[in-house]
DNA sequence: CCTCATTTGTGCGTATGTATC
DNA sequence: AGATACATACGCACAAATGAG
């Protein structure tokens, strides 16, 4: 009898055959009626083992269409200074921005209190997807006071840097005064977006961030892909 | 048909009857042959929904013995104080610690590093659980350089408290220099001292805290019951 | 200590639905 | 539109752990 599960020893050897590159990130696994019959076993134990690596963020699988290595982890610093660009450079990665929305809106309750305004008041919002290298590695949603950053929006569009953009509207630093961290699952569009399994584990931070004169300027919404990000604390 | 599988919707009940209050943390749930027997399907649609309930931290299952409810949820936050006893106090929440080690060994490589010791210098070992209201949160291994807290064992014995064990050897505050985080899975001690399942997901922080004279006095590990507790970050 | 019914865990076979290509 | 491939669901059988007696 195996002392280990069947699907278990299955996991293992498609996990080792990434990690030995035998399957890069992105590729496609065989399907899994070829796999069953290689290993000699049944499609669900497949499966089963299928299942457990993409509960880990090792594979995620598309119906119809098959199973494919996920992307390696990110170390992802949250401290005083969160900088996308800076952040990934030191880490010898490749940034890269895609911008999904540039808008100016009004405020609900929890947007007005985070960032000090009215209710109702004025707020620029900054959505878009983060990656390195290519990949996805998060989602994010920035919400700046209107009032003090008039020309933001058109900073945003021409350069993408949120640090950049602050800059060329007086903001020349900001800090992080809070971060709160939750676990989260992916809904469908995220999991679209970010290129994992739908129900794939996300881990989502809400923060808000300070100008030198201490008032808020940014109260930022990020969902990371859990499985390719790191985040490490330094106060 | 469904739109959403069988599975889904099974879980989404069981799912309201926790919400509900119908079962509390540490109930044990109908076997999986009632249960099916109940919402008219075969076993393994229960299993699977239960497998999805498992996986997001609701409920934890043993073999030969049953399903049971998991505990709520606990808001922990990470910042220069990290006092285990005044925040749960502040949550309204019953803390407690049960000691599982106290003992005094010489420094691996890792341990001087991190407290800038002499490799092989003699160091403390408090190991242990930390509960809230009779819930396990969290397992941890906290390692102090013994030559300059030299009654800390005793005073760790008597009071559990770090805090006021460091106070009792003169160190009156302690405030944390960096702290990282991991994802991992329940190793099977680990998930039996937590009273999680096994494989479930653990949320390991690895930090330095010093002194008030900058030098470091605790490298500690500790591993959250990922889905009991909530991180956040106060720089 | 051992036995034994109960309960969860694993695995196979089969069938059908549904998204993708 | 058709073939392919993953997703869901049922039924059966046995293994392994638990817990009562």
């Amino acid at each position: 009898m195996p002392r280990n599960a069947l699907w278990k020893s299955i996991a293992q050897s498609l996990t080792g055959d990434i990690a030995s590159g035998r399957y890069g990130p992105g590729d496609k696994l065989p399907t899994e009626a070829e796999m069953a019959a290689r290993f000699g076993v049944n499609r669900h134990t497949v499966r089963r083992a299928l299942q457990d690596m993409s509960e880990k963020g090792l594979v995620h699988t598309r119906r119809g269409s098959g199973a494919f290595v996920a992307s390696k982890p990110t170390d992802y610093p949250i401290g005083r200074r969160v900088r996308f660009h800076q952040n990934l450079r030191a880490a010898g990665r490749m940034p890269a921005k895609e911008v999904l929305a540039v808008e100016t809106r009004s405020a609900d309750a929890r947007e007005a209190d985070a960032l000090a305004l009215e209710p109702g008041a004025a707020v620029h919002v900054y959505e878009g997807l983060s990656l390195a290298d290519g990949q996805p590695i998060a989602l994010f949603r920035s919400v700046f006071p209107a009032d003090r950053l008039p020309g933001l929006p058109e900073a945003l569009r021409a350069h993408k840097s949120v640090t950049r953009a602050l800059e060329m509207c007086g903001v020349h630093d900001y800090t992080r005064q809070s971060t709160r961290l939750t676990a989260k699952l992916a809904s469908p569009t995220q999991a679209l977006l970010l290129r994992i399994s739908d129900g794939a584990p996300i881990l989502r931070t809400i923060s808000v961030s300070l100008a030198p004169d201490n008032r808020p300027v940014e109260y930022g919404h990020t969902w990371f892909a859990g499985d390719r990000v790191t985040l490490t604390v330094e106060p």
